[in-house]
Formats: C-alpha cells, sequence, structure tokens
DNA sequence: AGTAAAAGAATGAACATTCATTCCTAAAGA
DNA sequence: TCTTTAGGAATGAATGTTCATTCTTTTACT
C-alpha cells in the first residue's frame, strides 16, 4: 500500500467512526485498526487526534465545493441560483450521509466554533460563493432585510434540518420532496 | 442545605458545565465541586451519569413546557397559534442560553437521539402541542402538503439555528428581530 | 449511641500518545 | 546477479492521564 492510500485509509476510517460513533466513540486505536494499521502510524500522518480531525474537515470541505458549484453560473437570476446550492446541497448530503454526520459532529464541537465565529465574523475563505449570493440578494431587494446572519439560519437552519430527518431514516425524500423543501427555504427569506 | 436544595445544586452545576463545555467538558468531579458537594454525594442522588444527564432533560422539558404555553390557546386562529409558540419558544431560549446550549448537546447525542426517534415515530408523550398545531395546520390546509416531520424541520430548523447564532453572539435579536424571523418561518411552512 | 448522609481518597477502565523494535525497500558492493 | 546494509516506515506494547464509579472514613442529625 503506499504512503498516500494508507493515509486516505486513515481518513476514510476516522470519518466513517466520527460519523457513525462521535468524536468519542472513535478512540484511535479503533480508528487503526479499521483503517488496517498500527497505532502508531496514524501519528505518522497527524500530529495528533485534533490535527486529524481538523484536517478530515479541511478534506471534506474540498469534496464537497467542486460538487455544489458544478452547474453554478453567477449569469442566472438570483432564485435560480439560491434554488441550484441549496439543491444541490441538500443532494450532496443525502448522497453522503457519513459526510453529513461528520460535519454535524464538527459543526457542535468547539473545533467547528471557531470555524464558524471566524467565517461569520469577516475572516475570508474558499467558501463565500454563500455570502456572496446572500450579499447579492440583499442589494437586489429579493431577500428580506434581515442580518446575514439570520438570513443564513433561515436558510441553512430548515435545509440542515431536512437532510438530518432523512439520514436518519424519519422521512425519505425523494427528488420531488427535495425540491421542495428548498422552495419552503426560498419562502422563508424571499421578499 | 436540604436534600432537595442538594438536589438541584448538583443539576444546576450539571447544566451550565455540560452547557457551556459539553458532556465530555464537564466530569463528575468538576459538577461536583461547582455544587459544593462531594464527588460521591452526586451517586446518592443520581445512579450514574447517564441518569443525571436524562434527568437533566427531563427537568429542562418540564420547565419549559409551561412557559411557551403561557397564553397559548386553541381558539385563535392558526397562523397567531403558530407565531405565539415560536416566539415564546425563541424568546425562552435567548432568556435561558445555557438551556438552550444543554438541549442542544443533548439533541446531539446518542441519549437524544433515541428520544427523537420514539417521539416523531409515534409515541406520545407531553410534548404534544406541536404535533398537535401542525396536524391541525395540515388538515385546514393553511400549511404546505408535505409530511410532519418535513414541516417540523421547516419550522424548527430555522428557529433553532437563529437562536444558536444570537446565543453564540454572532447575531443580536431584539424584539423586532425575534418576531420578523418567526414570522419568516411561518413563510417557509405556509401554503 | 446509633443511623443516615456526605465527603473525598482509592480504584480500575478507557484512552491518546510514545518509543523501542521490526519490516521493507532500494542502493551499494561483490 | 546475488548479497549486504542503510534508512525510513510501520508496528503495537507500554506509559501516563483522565475519568466514572466505589469504598472507607468523617460528619451531622435524632
Amino acid at each position: 500500500m503506499s504512503s498516500k492510500d494508507k493515509r486516505e485509509e486513515i481518513v476514510r476510517a476516522a470519518l466513517e467512526l466520527i460519523a457513525e460513533n462521535g468524536f468519542h466513540g472513535a478512540p484511535m486505536a479503533m480508528i487503526a485498526d479499521r483503517a488496517h494499521v498500527g497505532a502508531g502510524t496514524i501519528y505518522r500522518y497527524f500530529e495528533n487526534k485534533d490535527v486529524l480531525i481538523a484536517e478530515l474537515y479541511r478534506d471534506l470541505e474540498e469534496r464537497i465545493y467542486p460538487v455544489i458549484l458544478d452547474g453554478y453560473t453567477t449569469g442566472t437570476p438570483f432564485r435560480e441560483r439560491f434554488l441550484h446550492l441549496g439543491a444541490a446541497l441538500l443532494t450532496y448530503f443525502i448522497e453522503n450521509p457519513l459526510d453529513f454526520r461528520y460535519l454535524e459532529q464538527f459543526h457542535n464541537s468547539p473545533y467547528g466554533m471557531v470555524i464558524r465565529r471566524d467565517r461569520i465574523l469577516g475572516k475570508r475563505d474558499g467558501c463565500d460563493v454563500f455570502r456572496e449570493l446572500f450579499e447579492d440578494g440583499v442589494a437586489q431587494q429579493v431577500l428580506k432585510d434581515l442580518p446575514l446572519v439570520v438570513l443564513f439560519a433561515l436558510a441553512f437552519g430548515p435545509l440542515l434540518a431536512v437532510a438530518r430527518d432523512h439520514i436518519l431514516g424519519f422521512v425519505t425524500l425523494d427528488d420531488l420532496l427535495i425540491a421542495r423543501s428548498i422552495e419552503a427555504c426560498w419562502d422563508g427569506v424571499k421578499r
């Protein structure tokens, strides 16, 4: 197994275990076992568990980003752009439940809070399509006249909640339900 | 200190620490310290940590319930009832951030999942105002024709997201913003 | 005094991390 | 070509720490 593959095995194993059982249901020894790797080997690739968790998050973001931007064009009307991103995101989560669950874990942890805080209070990074889109929507007066943060909450809150319910098996979303859910998110933020 | 008080001190300390630092940032010894109680004493009141966590949750529900039902009447039009419950809930969370944070922790843990599953997939208990309200709204055709679970997600998703952002200090909600946020939730679910 | 409650030190299990050792590969020497 | 040998990679047992829980001692009440 190449060095690259080994790193990927570790990342995959960690993602699975953390998504399924949370950070504390994923001891390093268990991650090592599932990756078919010695416990010490993980530390050749990641300084410690926190670093592993953080890099996992970055890997994930990089994987998601191109997928939801596929077919996204800044030229189309605002509503269409919104619906595109929403549907793409929701679809991605439904097709990659482990990714979703990992992100949720990460989000609700001290690690995630810091990132969220940085992102919301200014610090720019790759993931600014959403910010740009929403700022645009406010400027064009197609969105409600509310603080950006609130608009984010109104749009992503229900989206994530719906995704969670699907992934936990409380409801089964087909393409129609996905589209109608995103429309509902739109109804929440549109002026 | 009476036996009742001691139990309450333990509950209060546990709530604070868990809300602030998560389940794993709240070791029993620390809870004991903050409650001005010996570590062993906790075990006179709660069989183990899991039981403490679960009872804390039940205590919390019992405290919230009467507050949000205050002034709620089944006679008024659907929209009003929805707005009342939404605003009451959001206001409660904003006034009791520790309660909110604890509930979030609980929600995103194995403990909470089980409860959620039971509640959604039938098993009735005290907290059925919401279910009744929503079933009513579907029957009256004032709500979108979507599965109940999805309607819940559309209504509570943004509400909780907004509460979180306020409590984490990403935005400051005043009465107007609260009202407008709930209105937006309403826009999301109304037909 | 006798009993129940409280305290906090002791225990042992779980875990992240380290490190002495083994394994593998590939270059060097014959 | 075959053998030796260095150097990095991998391993997993050992370590030290953190915690929930238990146990023994101390305190307070009747």
